[in-house]
DNA sequence: CTGAAAGCGCTAACAC
DNA sequence: GTGTTAGCGCTTTCAG
């Protein structure tokens, strides 16, 4: 039944082990050609009861097709990447490609090695984060010649073709929301991360957009490291002590959103009369604070699924049509802390 | 210099480039044997220039070895598989083995599909959540004659060898604990998930310890779905609309144990005096909480560092002696919701 | 230090 | 419906 001697089984054995043929038994093995339901069942039987497993590594080479699609994203600490990747899968488990992540850590000489290193095993396409990556980056994933859709973000020149949401329209989207209801003198809090493109492109467009009704960002400050609710408790704590008279606050993520508001609750100030909030990402994590978190969701799930499809239908028909950038539109949600009264 | 032939690159090209065989272009790509300095300058040269990436697939049916571990994990949605991957990552990014992750949903036949597939590409070794598993998927591990690693569970009986706590000890030790500061009425939420044997355990271990000291749990509740912060708030009320008598609440993981703090703090419970809490897991990302939650840290990057040892020492060796069960011991911590003045 | 030959386990393409 | 042959792109092994 199991197998005792340490050398896999190959097609060999299951072929003499069924008396047909090794390319019969392959042919049962992918359900392809046509194949009598009585040879099949013997190979079947034959298979099953060696504990056969097929070697994919083999059948690659000689087919010269990998189902994989390699995903590189910076990170799956944080709510947004868990999210992309189960659009992604949806989509691919109805296809026979199977997703592969590999993580960068924001890092882009990492990101190159784990480029390099999927690349090598010639997947069937790429699903990247972001649009900026190191020139040798970009040239490893023009040269592959396979379909590459860097997901997350429009603001820039896709290697091949791009499926996300604007940050700096974001940024501004969300200044206008604030100025319209009234706010002045508005804080920003967010990540210390020069490698955190989107973040640095949603604080340009919001800085952007205040400036064109003539105000300035009255105080900022930077984390790094630590958990995010802490960080914006605390950095919520130091910026009302700096500045007083702020009486609204953008942040970069929900997560130290969620902490500036439970600070703010802790000292009695009144949301959103006296100070607004909001914070970027719509995480469903965290229904459930005292009060719902004015946010605007980045259409994670919807970015998967797209840029899943995308790759689907390239490795269908590699001569098929697509958009060169699918923009998608964030929606603002008002909660209870961004709609004063 | 980029590559306008679909066709990929092969070692030929860039041995025809640099004028030198095909078998000293891959051992200079493969750092191996002596190569002359002049030869390897010209070789480098030509590969860079080409924008030639190996094809591991041929590599890896040539060599008979492929330097991937499978790392099979019920969802990367929470927060505790994430630090995990954290812990693996940090050992194998000192090796030349990677990990390649696959997600099984916490449904066995998925479990089966994921390992199944994965097993295709000949890893080098598997990491894999849980001890419970199909009898398939336990054939195919054995019959893999590759280094397994069931991780993060100790109460059963490993195919190969197991790393991770005992939940049933944990649900015991936690008991303890709340029975010691003199809680009585104690009421339960957890997950609805009959897959999820660790959280079963742990609740097992915890009534079992109940039980011992002639106590039974007053009220129960179990959820599915949704955001995990907004269910411990409403289980929380609905369990105290029932059982108003209740002196403490146990869950069974910190994110719906911090719904239950907010939900209490909101009705203006005294904490721990009137009521205590206790979650499990020990998330950092819930630091920041008005309240710090008591709760049981799982040990998680530590099982991860543990397992990816364990894969990487026995590559490295196959015939190196190995403990077949690691047991870690999680720690209590009593936070501000567990300790009676 | 370098090269030539053989073959890893499978599948495409073509017989029968 | 089934079998045969010839590789896929690399590395192992062995000669020089």
């Amino acid at each position: 039944m199991a197998n005792d001697d340490p050398r896999p089984l190959t097609l060999r054995d299951v072929s003499e082990a069924s008396g047909v043929s090794e390319m019969t038994v392959s042919r049962v093995l992918r359900n392809r050609g046509d194949v009598s339901q009585s040879t099949r069942e013997k190979v079947l039987e034959a298979a099953k009861s060696l504990g056969y497993v097929p070697n994919k590594i083999a059948g690659a080479l000689a087919s010269q097709r990998v189902n994989l699609v390699a995903v590189i994203i910076p990170s799956l600490s944080n709510m947004v990447f868990p999210e992309v990747m189960t659009g992604i899968s949806r989509v691919l488990e109805e296809t026979d490609l199977q997703p592969v992540v590999g993580v960068t850590d924001y890092l882009p000489e990492k990101e190159e090695r784990v480029l390099y290193e999927m690349l090598s095993w010639r997947p069937s396409g790429v699903i990247i984060a972001g649009l900026e990556h190191s020139d040798a980056s970009r040239a490893m994933l023009k040269a592959s010649g396979i379909p590459v859709v860097e997901i997350m973000d429009t603001d820039g020149t896709p290697v091949d073709c791009a499926v996300g949401i604007s940050h700096r329209r974001a940024g501004r989207e969300m200044a206008k929301a604030i100025l319209k209801q009234g706010y002045e003198k508005i804080g920003f809090m967010g990540t210390k991360m020069p490698l955190d493109h989107r973040a640095r492109k949603r604080f340009e467009g919001f800085t952007e957009a205040l400036a064109k009704a003539g105000i300035e960002i009255t105080d900022q400050e930077f984390y790094s490291g630590g958990s995010a609710l802490a960080k914006g408790r605390e950095m919520t704590e130091k910026m009302l002590e700096r500045e007083p008279e702020l009486d609204f606050l953008y942040y970069s993520n929900d997560m130290i959103a969620a902490g500036g508001l439970l600070y703010l609750l802790d000292n009695g100030i009144e949301i959103p009369g006296q100070v607004g909030l909001a914070g970027f990402n719509g995480v469903e994590l965290l229904d459930g604070l005292p009060r719902k978190l004015a946010t605007m969701d980045a259409c994670r799930t919807e970015i998967g699924t797209k840029a899943a499809q995308i790759i689907a239908g390239r490795v269908d028909d590699p001569k098929a049509a697509f958009d060169p950038i699918i923009e998608l539109t964030p929606t603002i949600s008002y909660g209870d802390t961004l709609r004063r009264r």
